[in-house]
DNA sequence: TGACTAAGATACGAGTCTGTATCTAAATGT
DNA sequence: ACATTTAGATACAGACTCGTATCTTAGTCA
């Protein structure tokens, strides 16, 4: 069985997806640090311990190249989401702030990662062309946060003011806003904690809220 | 009188002020559509009519453009705010919705120039020795924003939920991130409507508003 | 009117970047 | 064991880039 593994490891196609990776890697890096097209190939190459040679065999041009990062981006941040849920914590401790606070802390904590996230849009925004693939991974995310968010609201039995996935959207796209905000304003108030407040007004319909306990605080 | 508007039109001082608007004109599209990197000044000066020479004799660097540009965006997005509220409207038609779509539509409505805020954005997070100079402008909208909030809320009575700076800045950093999805995700449903529903219900203590005379306090 | 100054054009230097085309060595498979 | 494919390195070409240094022309001031 070991054998088996090991020479699957450096069977030719493992070996191919390895450094696929090692140059992703890098590539995220470096598109993170200097944007798209500040970045030059050499120095992503040089920082995968590779050279150009590597990188057009791999993905032929650099548009492809971004276009790859930004799947494997999009691809582990919906990872990280579903992990971050899945363990089925008990129902009581799941309340909506902390989830949120947590989702807040886990992503786009480096300042890189969020430019690099912002150059993402930057590329699809000046290359339409490209928007459709993309704009596939944002719904899916949303759709997934929308499930989960119905799956909540039935268990809690809240009334939810608009659609689970307009919803989601618009948690998306303000969480976008705020995490700027929050690099660019530094040294002023959080804006989080108010924000979450706005949207537990439009989940938890007032009447019933008073009188549940579902948070001890 | 003719005589001396047209000696002073063409002042040397006037003169350099000319050109140095055309250029920043040129510069502004140029970036917007390039970016600050994919930019070439090259591109700037001849689009302004102008050679490289120009660029270097008033801003000395790309850098220095940049801000120039961002700084000249900056103020005309709070002049065109200011005058949008300025022309005192009576207070009846002034409901928050209308002046929310009017902002909504007012200041982005082109993909280049939302582009282009991402691009200033994305050059602050790179180049942190700038952050404070454009964080004054980035505050200064705000409060201007924060003022006009206070003011429509004690001449209506409502009672914030939260400092109206707070709410601004909120409302700024939430429509930067709504703007954003309106571009990327085109074809699904607008964000902005269920926000501002958000927005009310942040401001307007109850459903049931129309009933209630709140004692603000 | 003539010297001076400054806006802007032209020329230059040095470096960098992408993409392609060729080359090498290793792994495959028959 | 040999021929073939393929991963990746090397070499090359063509085009751009920024920034500076010099030059020209026009407005200013005495």
């Amino acid at each position: 069985m070991q054998d088996v593994t090991v020479a699957e490891r450096w069977t030719q196609e493992r070996r191919r997806e390895h450094t696929r990776n090692l140059l992703l890697d890098a590539a995220k890096d470096v598109f993170a640090r200097r944007g798209f097209e500040g970045a030059s190939l050499e120095e992503i190459a040089e920082a995968a311990g590779y050279t150009r040679g590597a990188i057009y065999k791999h993905f032929g041009t650099k548009e492809e190249l971004f276009l790859a990062v930004n799947k494997r981006f999009n691809e582990s941040f919906l990872a990280a989401f579903v992990e971050s849920i899945d363990p089925e914590t008990p129902v009581e401790d799941l309340d909506l702030a902390s989830l949120a606070k947590q989702w807040h802390e886990m992503q786009y904590s480096d300042p890189h990662d969020f430019a690099l996230g912002l150059e993402f849009n930057l590329f699809v925004l000046r290359h339409p062309e490209t928007q459709e693939r993309v704009a596939k991974q944002r719904l899916d995310l949303a759709q997934m946060i929308a499930d989960f968010i119905d799956e909540q609201s039935v268990r809690l039995g809240e009334t939810l003011h608009m659609s689970s996935l307009t919803l989601a959207r618009l948690s998306l796209a303000c969480s976008d806003g705020l995490q700027l905000a929050a690099f660019l304003d530094r040294g002023q108030d959080d804006l989080y904690e108010p924000f979450l407040a706005l949207l537990v007004t439009a989940i938890e319909d007032s009447p019933t809220k008073k009188q549940r306990k579902k948070s001890a605080k």
